[in-house]
DNA sequence: AATTAGCACTCTCAGCTCGAGAGTGCTAAT
DNA sequence: ATTAGCACTCTCGAGCTGAGAGTGCTAATT
């Protein structure tokens, strides 16, 4: 494989630049006035087919100017782009923000999707913090009318999941809550296989109410991602890439089919820690939907222990600069706050 | 103002039909045509004029076919539309899926959701029911790490709402516990106003937790409606009179504006009752965003107790039969889901 | 008085041409 | 290696055209 020379790896930058503010092929001449540039069109022609050979440009038709391929947009992020700090007032201005917000998770959650589709002018997409290991944390049992029940489970990591369920007898509230006590004074951090194997001498109410733990249990286990936060889906919908309403249906598509969205945000992650920003170009994401468009993401939360995804989605044509540091500013002031507010 | 004849109702309804189906002009030809009608097509020319000039149809330019006009939908929906139920099939699915699922709330919201989205092929929104009188059902406390805790506070109607917060002392989780007893005896019921009243002997950190639980319950009574659910956006998109994105956009940024819709979700509904469905068409809902779109709304859940507020957005030219029916038989699966369900 | 056949007229839409503009690739000169 | 010069190519928008759909009016019919 041949190496860019310097000069094309500067003419490769602007012509991504230029065509990231515009939206159209970039020309010879145009990058010349544009940039003041040392050296002429023709150079510049002769360089361009050179790096449409190598294939980081392609001609949408003969005789228009150039615009990047995946390949290009990829080499200009791996090896050009040098990604800046957000500007500190930025920073500051979102930091504010979320000490604004009420101090709780999911405002928190809602407020990174916002911040992140402001910023980056894309779709964004947050998930809830979720923990691998599902470890009972804590059991409260409330009875609400004649033989119902609401169970709120706490599970280890602070997710809390919740059931109605009915007894065969009506039980009382001071038995259910001894109940309780009971189940959190023997399951205090166990596993679902511990929760198995421990000996518990319970009466049949007991055993019902174990079975509903492990239920839950065993659905949170199976849970891929937790609960997601979308924001600036009509962003998407005003680039000009997506004039054509096809395209865009394609696009967002991918954010109503909830197994795909799973697919998507889990197995594109294999292996990444925490903090680093993933980028997907174009097709590098094996969905045919976002051949358009590219992926900012990254994982947010405490390694092996509780993390959560977010990102944005946009079109090909992305200040991918401004998104990564985007990303990334955001994914490290949620970790921040989960560990801040862990439960362990 | 004039009255419809008979006969102009009967074209009325089919030039409805025929435009919803086609989403075409429908010409005097094409109608006779397509209904076998025992009249030519020169009188209904005539009557289309007739009907033009009150206003119930409109020509997009000369010589092309008639369109129904929002008065005429208005009138379409209000006087001609006989609402069938849904098919016993499609009931039996519906509910068959609502059984299958997850017994749990979000579950249940989600599929109705979804469920709204594909039988009326429209955007569809759903809230969670929330209850305007706010009182105090349970408590709990949970010590997560040094002096941070976890509050679980449950609200009569179910609504479940988690605060963390730090305490400037660390507590035990006895005490801790003991003190949610102590609360959870004294409160039982009680709403914000009680609360205050209540002249509780509580030790400081009795008081900070107290007034915990009341900026919660402030921020649950302040809140308009609940927790929202979307799906089937992409339907929208679909539509031919959004081809073009510009448009699109207009009537889903609606979706992307909580105060928006917070707004549209209530203030449309004033005294309302619950199983009521109601018809935006166009204009009707002062939104300009909306001037294009129909929306059909209805409450579910306990009048006066526990409600949440369900429907589907799409173009003026909707399947209003099938919408309508849609609509009220999800919006009442809901109340009886709500009902069976409701934490006293 | 209501209905209808007949017909001239209007407007859209798809397809066509055409010229301007932008941009290229090649060649020959520097 | 670079560049000026130039012929060539392709898109895009404007303007034109004919077919098709649909109307409104008038005069005849029931």
């Amino acid at each position: 494989m041949e190496e860019l020379t310097e000069r094309q790896k500067i003419l490769l930058s602007l012509i991504v630049h230029e065509h990231t503010q515009t939206a159209k092929p970039v020309g010879s001449e145009t990058l010349v006035r544009q940039y003041s540039l040392p050296i002429s069109s023709a150079t510049i022609r002769n360089e361009m087919t050179a790096m449409e050979e190598m294939g980081y440009l392609r001609q949408p038709h003969t005789s228009a100017g150039r615009v990047p391929t995946e390949k290009g947009y990829r080499f200009f992020v791996s090896n050009l782009l040098q990604q800046p700090m957000l500007p500190v007032a930025t920073r500051n201005t979102i930091t504010h923000q979320f000490y604004q917000a009420q101090q709780q998770l999911d405002e928190w959650l809602r407020l990174a999707a916002s911040v992140l589709a402001n910023h980056a002018q894309a779709a964004s997409i947050v998930t809830a913090p979720h923990s691998k290991k599902v470890a009972f944390k804590h059991l409260e049992l409330i009875s609400t009318r004649a033989s119902q029940v609401l169970m709120v489970l706490v599970l280890v990591g602070g997710e809390i999941r919740q059931q109605i369920f009915s007894l065969n007898e009506v039980v009382p509230q001071e038995k259910l809550s001894s109940l309780a006590a009971e189940l959190n004074a023997h399951c205090q951090n166990c596993t679902l296989v511990q929760l198995e194997k421990l000996d518990l001498d319970l009466d049949d109410v007991g055993n019902i109410v174990l079975g509903v733990i492990k239920d839950q249990m065993r659905l949170s286990e199976r849970l891929v991602i937790g609960e997601i936060y979308m924001d600036g889906l009509t962003n998407v919908l005003a680039e000009p890439e997506f004039a054509d309403t096809e395209q865009a249906l394609s696009a967002l598509s991918i954010f109503e089919e909830r197994n795909k969205l799973d697919d998507l945000l889990s197995r594109s992650f294999l292996g990444d820690e925490i903090g680093d920003v993933q980028v997907l170009i174009g097709g590098e994401s094996t969905w045919e939907e976002l051949r358009q468009c590219s992926l900012i993401l990254s994982h947010y939360g405490i390694q092996d222990q509780l993390t959560g995804t977010l990102g944005i989605l946009g079109p090909m044509r992305m200040p991918y600069g401004q998104a990564i540091s985007t990303v990334r500013f955001v994914a490290n002031l949620l970790s921040d706050l989960v560990a801040e507010n862990l439960i362990e």
